[in-house]
DNA sequence: TAGATTGTTAATCGATTAACAATC
DNA sequence: TAGATTGTTAATCGATTAACAATC
């Protein structure tokens, strides 16, 4: 792709245009202008145009862009068109709630295995997955290609965890325990907090409470 | 609080100081100044002193800032000495997971309800809370004191659900559904788009790999 | 008092929006 | 060709960082 950095900023919003583009595909909408997009999503028509322009313009003057064509791209750009393998630490609720989430296997994100340190789950079956012991990561990691390790467990148990991962290549960390992970340069984290978001919602009820009183 | 409106940007961070000031607590650490906290967290000392001002301040010049106090009136900022009473539409294992999430209990967000349209599910205890049948959530929404309801359907019933919620008086919704809902204004809705986070871990992923070919 | 560190103003940086020439 | 709409530059806005006077 392009050699200048693309900002966050803008990375963060191409999944939300992915989506309202393929809802427009599933309709069979051919082509939209920067301006319907922007009414339908609710942001500015420049911005579109300005985001999509990072990675050198995907419409047409006078015409507006083609759906099919714009998802397509964007796709490539997100790495849609790759596969991913990835495997879940931590068998609990939130991670067979990602285990069994199937729009992620469409999308090439491949669930290759899961791992708990509990011996009452090892052996269960998750959408065709058996939960293995927490031993056995390190066997694993090594025999298979594995992109992206998912952690789904207690605060205490990643920050161990974390280094057996690092030490045996795992390149990305989809990380939902409560803290912040310390990893050495080149390791992507991408961390989902979930407390931290309801920290948000319950911040504007209170704010927006005080407010009207 | 103030009247001047507060940038998303900063309230954002809060959670993220809060679990520090937290760890902090807990080491019995009882000062912290901006320059030490920056260092620890990997922000600039400036920004925390910025972010703190919004508020009206909480240091002392020459000492830095109190972590007990700081805590305290982070949390009060976010809303955490209020109560917020939730339910979770949804009980497949993404609802269980948050609803079994007893941190949220520790934040003042309690547990009060739990729907599914599946009759299958209906009985079923999460955490004490018995699963309801989503036919009664309109009833129950009039009778009880619901602040959050947390939606963690697939997006085609969500669209169908929000009316009912916002019918009956919901002005908070922690969105799991990959859609954007469509409210009325004054309705809160705080979205988790998980595979949008997938998305962007992908993204950086693919990037770093064609950096390195 | 001297030293430390905040609160706060000013400077910088980056992201968003506006405007318009290029061009389909 | 005329109309539409992009690509792109310039202007604006907001957020972050730097600097320093105020003050504990």
């Amino acid at each position: 792709m392009e050699t200048k950095e693309i900002s966050q900023a803008v990375i963060g919003r191409l999944p939300r245009y992915l989506r309202y583009l393929g809802d427009l595909k599933d309709d069979g909408v051919e082509r939209v202008s920067s301006q319907e997009l922007s009414e339908l999503m609710n942001v500015t028509a420049s911005q579109i145009r300005q985001d999509f322009n990072n990675f050198g313009g995907f419409g047409q003057q006078g015409y507006g862009y083609n759906v099919e064509y714009l998802y397509e791209e964007i796709s490539k750009i997100l790495g849609l068109d790759h596969r991913h393998n990835f495997i879940i630490i931590g068998a609990g609720n939130l991670g067979r709630a990602l285990g069994n989430y199937l729009n992620f296997e469409r999308r090439g994100f491949i669930f290759k295995g899961m791992f708990d340190k509990n011996p009452k789950l090892v052996g269960d079956d998750v959408r065709g997955v058996k939960v293995m012991s927490i031993d056995g990561l390190e066997e694993f990691l090594q025999e298979n290609d594995i992109d992206i390790a998912v952690l789904t467990i207690p605060k205490t148990s990643a920050v161990d965890i974390v280094n057996v991962l690092v030490d045996n290549g795992i390149r990305a960390i989809w990380n939902f325990a409560h803290v912040d992970l310390n990893v050495p340069e080149g390791i992507l984290v991408e961390n989902v907090h979930l407390s931290d978001s309801l920290m948000k919602l319950s911040y504007n009820i209170n704010c927006k409470e005080q407010r009207s009183e």
